[in-house]
DNA sequence: TATGAATGAGCGTTCATTCAT
DNA sequence: CATGAATGAACGCTCATTCAT
């Protein structure tokens, strides 16, 4: 039912110079018109007009539409992921939550800062079919959350969703605001109410008898 | 440089019952043909060859492509609004945050049960020009929030960031989880984890001396 | 090799006052939007909802788009006709052929006052489908100049001829002023030029051995 | 009010071989279908069909329908052009008016001896959209009739009057001929009556007091 | 390898006209 | 009769992709 799917991975490695400067340009064009006109806008033959290259040669290292635009997402999330690998790597260490969770939120805001126009086209605009399957599966994720998390946590009783949580909210806080509200990321407290946030949600007071669903109470 | 966007309101009214059947299956196939292959395969030849329905009698009741679209909005939103409504007019009569908070997740998880495909097809897929201009933009909705929040919060500095944080926030866990993971939607507990989430984030400890701050400390 | 040509006569006489307002409506829309929007902005269905005339209703009293226009074209040529006739009847009282011309002249000038837009669009913007065929064919017409000045001629050895000059030229010399520079048919010596340019043409000096093809000479 | 017009200049070069044929062979296709059709009956496809050539390929050369008219209009204007400069150029050197208008009638019906049944398409089937803008405005003919006239004209009290029905008529007796009675042009005496018509105009007996208006006399 | 040229498939939309009530 | 609804048949045009030199 699901139309095939053909392959987007790079046609062939370009191992010449001429052949990489042609690369970079065809995927610096297609960033040009991505940003300024949309997936709708869109098109192989402008990309190539754009990048001064032949449409010809440009499906010479790409076999379809799809795989500039997933090159491109790879680059992307490539260079994104720099910031956050720091912090990541360094996150075993750290003795407190509010520690953990600060290095990982500014690790995400520095990855929100890289090409944001970009980001946004990537999340919000691509069609399912033009989009690079994530590299790093939410599951993923998840299970990594669960990992840092489990040692800091008190009064969660299913630690599973509770990364869940944590994933989705670090995530759309931030994103939302690189994306409609950029100056935020700039404001000093940012960072600490997201840490506020999390840091709060994880360590919790004692049950209470489940205050929340006591409605008849 | 934005281009003259065309009117997307319907054309003319279908008067007749033939001809309200008409829209109907108009607007059921293009449903079913969005969720199915999203933006990209929606096309009106296939939406009207779906409905049954001559090209010629879906551009008269709409007057182009998007409009279809902007249509099934206006009925989604419509639809899901009810559950919403119910949750804010009672929310003034509340004397404790949980419960205001409690109420509102449970309008907004009702919201997103509501055709969740259609939910995310609206949310994710579609390009701008097909999106429906929000009825209630952010900014109104943030300055709702810190009226409805103000009489409870505690220790939080800076109100409307908070209401930011907090429409973000409630919006992207539900929404994520009727997304990829609706079977969290029919958990009890998945309500009163978000009100938790929320509920300690707005009434927090003193401030400690800038707890998450302190990195030198 | 030519297409079929479907009947444009009316379809049906409109008998009641009714009819007879409905198919005034829809005439009048015609025009108006023949006038404003030319032959390609023409359709039947705007013509009918201008009229505020149901569509099927214009297709009872004409069986087709060209019949509209062709409806049009005969009114519009009666109308115009009436000028003109009075000129001809008065026609063969006349003693001097400059009478003669004048009185035609007039006649044309007048016949290209009424509704020169009108005009305008039937002379140059209509289809060959759509045109009315002429009532009075151009060979009748230069029989009847051939008539009519034959009694005045001088010099002139091919009748018929100048006949097809007489009429080709007066038609020529009113319809471009009244299109494209109206202003002139109000001059005083505009008709006495037009006179002039034919008279000095039928009446001419004996040939002189033909002085302009004496190349040679 | 004047919707957008786009541009109608030819989109690219053919620069192989190939191309310069393809282009020829939508141009001759174009020909034979507005020729045999009209305007009406010209549609893109199946210009594009005769060609032998795939519509694709035809927007390749062709930003759109017009703009394949308005090369043919070039094309054609060229050619016809190349009698008439002859004459233009000859003009200066003309010591009589009647050797003047022999130049002129003779180039202008060399000029409608070029493909005449193309000439009447240009002239009476295109709708404005399609027509070339003229290269030469009626306006600036007349500058140039009244210049080349002037030192020939008696008794013409009027002399841009003159040159505007000299234009008009030279072309609509031309025109005329060619379009509905071409066997005239090739009748020796034509050329020769034309001249007559304009000389005798031009050079006009003295005013006898106005004859044409003295009605009351 | 790079380029100019070509193209199958299809898209959004319109329109003259007819049907069914 | 009049009306609302319907529709077959195009039409102008674009695009991703391939062919031929």
């Amino acid at each position: 039912m699901a139309a095939r799917k053909p392959r987007t991975s790079p046609r062939k490695q370009p191992k010449q110079d001429r052949s990489v400067a042609t690369v970079d340009a065809i995927l610096q064009a297609a960033t040009y018109i991505l940003v300024r006109e949309g997936w709708e806008g869109f098109t192989t033959n402008r990309v190539a007009e754009r990048a001064g290259v032949n449409i010809a040669s440009l499906y010479q290292y790409f076999p379809n539409k799809e795989a500039i635009v997933v090159e491109l997402q790879r680059r992307h999330v490539a260079k994104s992921r720099e910031g956050m690998q720091g912090a990541i790597s360094a996150l075993r260490a750290q003795k407190t939550l509010p520690r953990v969770l600060e290095l990982v939120v500014e690790g995400a805001i520095a990855e929100h800062r890289v090409a944001p126009e970009l980001h946004r086209i990537f999340s919000e605009e691509l069609p399912r079919s033009a989009r690079a399957p994530s590299e790093v599966p939410d599951a993923q994720v998840d299970r990594f959350w669960r990992e840092v998390l489990a040692p800091f946590v008190r009064n969660v009783t299913d630690l599973p969703l509770a990364a869940f949580f944590v994933r989705v909210t670090l995530h759309a806080v931030i994103h939302e605001a690189a994306t409609s509200r950029p100056e935020l990321l700039d404001r000093p407290d940012f960072a600490s109410e997201v840490v506020c946030l999390l840091d709060r949600y994880l360590r919790r007071a004692a049950p209470a008898r489940s205050r929340t669903r006591a409605r008849g109470a």
